[in-house]
DNA sequence: GTCTATATGGGGATAGAC
DNA sequence: GTCTATCCCCATATAGAC
């Protein structure tokens, strides 16, 4: 292994065994003996383990919050003077999150545990990259729901991410346990079921 | 610390300490310095590390899914021959876990890291004492709402598990986004709000 | 049952040759 | 940029005195 595909396998490597394993349970070691270079690596291009774990992160996650950002754009030049429909906007939320876990679900897998990672500084990066998508979002669902108080929409933004994030880290088991029949083939079947449910949650009338 | 009081302080101790730091990060020395006994006393009464935290999980578990079991029979009673309303089905997956995360928050905010652990046999404890009310949540569920296709229902009451789990690890970053807004006061104001955004969810005609 | 001392292994990081 | 050898720390687990 020579010259700058170090790097990007390094990334590569450190992203899938993070997923497979967790971070914590992956030594550096495993990491560049899985991918053919040697122990100082790592401390050659991103100084500490922590840098690698830094750098993984925000190689995805810069691109899937521009994506987000792009869709509510457009759906709201769409939308012109009205408010942009519940569905849409739940939909510019998930889409690109499971565009990019059909193509490789290694990221998702472990961006999901580390939403609720105890570390509060890995935390962070998650949590802070999400917050300008969730102001927009909220933002727009209070034009679209103004009979639904801001506190009630927020909840229901963050049952919305749980049902996501849940179904990145753990639809293999509920795969395993409807026997095959709940599994992810398609991928806008699968994004229409998550926002059907959410955005029927998003809708409902105060209890 | 001494008699029958150690045991119980380590797993007291221990549940702490896993929920802020998590389970790898938590040391033996951690968790029998904090509960003020030594080094030996893990080893001496759960066997090793690992025996220490199956002994956490299954003190809280077996209970949570008796619980849940007594509300669905109660609720299946009242009910006869009428299917069971799709709100009191939820209401008995999310209540018993709402009613414990009040009294003790610890075990839930570990128990929802541990449920998308990549350690399997981890894993596994949790999803196996799931399983159960699953399949009698699911059953219920059909005859509730029979003009949803099974597989359908498997994957809603999987997003409805996504936002409980995710109101118990990530309540209080929504709590510090919101400005304190979004907090849990009151207990049955929080089940509520659950139960509302996930049976609409449940209930929604198939987009 | 409690505690000390210690065995044994694996971890991240670095110095310095190439 | 790459690789070896090594430093040093902290982990789990155990032996054996009390």
């Amino acid at each position: 292994m020579s010259g700058t595909n170090t790097k990007e396998n390094l990334l590569d490597t450190a992203e899938r065994l993070f997923a497979e394993r967790g971070v914590k349970e992956t030594s550096v070691r495993d990491i560049t003996s899985a991918a053919g270079c040697h122990l100082a690596s790592v401390n050659y291009h991103f100084s500490t383990k922590y840098g690698l774990i830094r750098a993984v992160i925000s190689r995805r996650i810069e691109p899937l919050k521009k994506r987000r950002f792009e869709l509510l754009d457009a759906y709201e030049a769409e939308a012109g003077n009205n408010p942009v429909p519940v569905e849409k906007i739940i939909y510019a939320l998930v889409a690109p999150g499971m565009e990019l876990y059909l193509k490789n679900p290694y990221f998702l897998q472990f961006a999901g545990r580390m939403i609720s990672d105890p570390d509060k500084e890995l935390r962070r990066i998650f949590v802070s990259q999400l917050d300008p998508v969730f102001f927009r979002v909220k933002d727009l669902l209070r034009r679209a729901l103004p009979e639904i108080p801001e506190a009630e929409i927020m909840w229901r933004i963050h049952f919305t991410i749980g049902a996501m994030v849940h179904t990145w880290t753990n639809h293999s088991d509920l795969e395993l346990r409807s026997g095959g029949v709940c599994n992810i083939t398609n991928e806008e079947e699968m994004i229409d079921r998550i926002v059907t449910f959410c955005a029927a949650g998003l809708k409902a009338p105060l209890g």
